[in-house]
DNA sequence: GAATCGTGGAG
DNA sequence: TCTCCAAGATT
């Protein structure tokens, strides 16, 4: 690929994304734009924290609630830990909100509340990686970062008809990519390259009739772009089965556990449970228990199937795991998708309306 | 490099 | 119902 055709390509896609460009509440508006509004950094940041493995449509009112109740990142780095991750609870991939905090807290601490302007300085922040620096570098920094995520990565497979299958094929789709980047308005290019795989160059059915790059496009061509980018095959998700114990003391406080940091679900609040390996576990208090059904919830890499017992319990009871949390304090809508799963299921036996 | 880590929508 | 998968980072 020669220079000129590499220029020649990113602004046929410039010129697309001028005419196509998808308005979102993290974006500034074309017109704003083009009277010298720079996009915030801490809002470029949140969205594309909030946007990674997450369709945009899940995002939306999530980053709409961040920025009402957090505007600054002096303001999120200030809140609690437990209201951060509530209203991050139902987004998945929870180490996201842990990072996010731990984040703002570091631009505070170590940065004096300004984010880092190079993508070399963004990088050292928790929760950034190699998309994610590069994306804010470019968005709201103007800097000639590359970003490669997966609309990326099937963009630059199909273009330049890439037979290799990922993750193997990762380097030499970044090496493609890094060379159509231009070094004006890199921000705009990058979200021109994912807007074009997010409703163009889509996974199933791509609109190749309509597309500004359906002419360079090899895998096009070839009539082989559906098929591309190719993919290792994934292995099978096991089943993983265990007990959750839901819990509600008659003047309504249910009995929650806080999980543990790391791991699945880490820093979210939920109920007290087995493990989740098929054996069972002790009971977090001693209660007429009673088992109401299951619930079947699937994570990224397994199934689970949760046994649900509830329990209505005196003012004096007593837990040897989690605490009594009191209604006016009991948020259903802070909990993880499957505990929310578990939580509906026990209330319509506990307290049916 | 391979595993881990969520969820809801599309087809 | 089931499979795929979305603007990835961390260990």
């Amino acid at each position: 690929m020669r220079d000129s055709d590499a220029s020649g390509l990113s602004d046929v896609l410039l010129d697309w994304y001028d005419r196509h460009a998808r308005v979102m509440p993290w974006r500034v508006p074309p017109e704003e734009k083009k009277a010298g509004v720079k996009p915030d950094p801490y809002r470029v940041w949140l969205s594309e924290v909030m946007l990674q493995q997450t369709t945009v449509a899940a995002v939306r009112d999530y980053f709409r609630r961040f920025t009402d109740r957090w505007p600054t990142v002096a303001n999120l780095a200030a809140a609690e830990d437990a209201d951060v991750m509530g209203e991050w609870a139902g987004l998945g991939y929870y180490a996201r909100a842990r990072n996010l905090l731990a984040c703002a807290r570091a631009v505070v601490r170590d940065h004096g509340g300004v984010f880092p302007a190079t993508r070399e300085g963004l990088l050292t922040l928790p929760g950034i990686g190699p998309y994610t620096a590069s994306a804010i570098a470019a968005i709201a920094h103007d800097e000639a970062a590359t970003v490669v995520d997966g609309n990326v990565e099937r963009v630059m497979a199909r273009l330049w008809l890439v037979e290799e299958p990922l993750p193997g094929a990762k380097a030499a789709l970044t090496r493609l990519a890094e060379l159509l980047t231009p070094a004006a308005r890199p921000g705009d290019y990058a979200q021109a390259v994912m807007d074009l795989g997010a409703t163009i160059c889509t996974p199933r059915n791509p609109a190749c009739g309509i597309c500004p790059w359906r002419d360079p496009c090899r895998a096009r061509a070839e009539g082989v772009q559906a098929s591309l980018p190719r993919k290792l095959e994934k292995a099978a998700k096991p089943v993983r089965q265990g007990v959750i114990w839901i819990a509600r003391r008659e003047d309504g406080a249910w009995l929650v556990e806080r999980r543990p940091e790391r791991g699945l679900l880490g820093g979210m609040l939920g109920f007290p449970g087995s493990d989740w390996d098929g054996g069972g576990g002790a009971e977090p208090l001693a209660a007429d228990w009673q088992d109401i059904g299951e619930v079947r919830h699937t994570f990224t890499h397994f199934q689970l199937i949760l046994r649900c017992c509830v329990a209505r319990v005196g003012s004096g009871a007593d837990a040897v795991r989690g605490n009594f949390q009191p209604h006016a304090e009991f948020r259903p809508s802070d909990l993880p998708t499957v505990m929310r799963k578990a939580f509906d299921l026990a209330e319509s036996v506990l307290s049916p309306s």
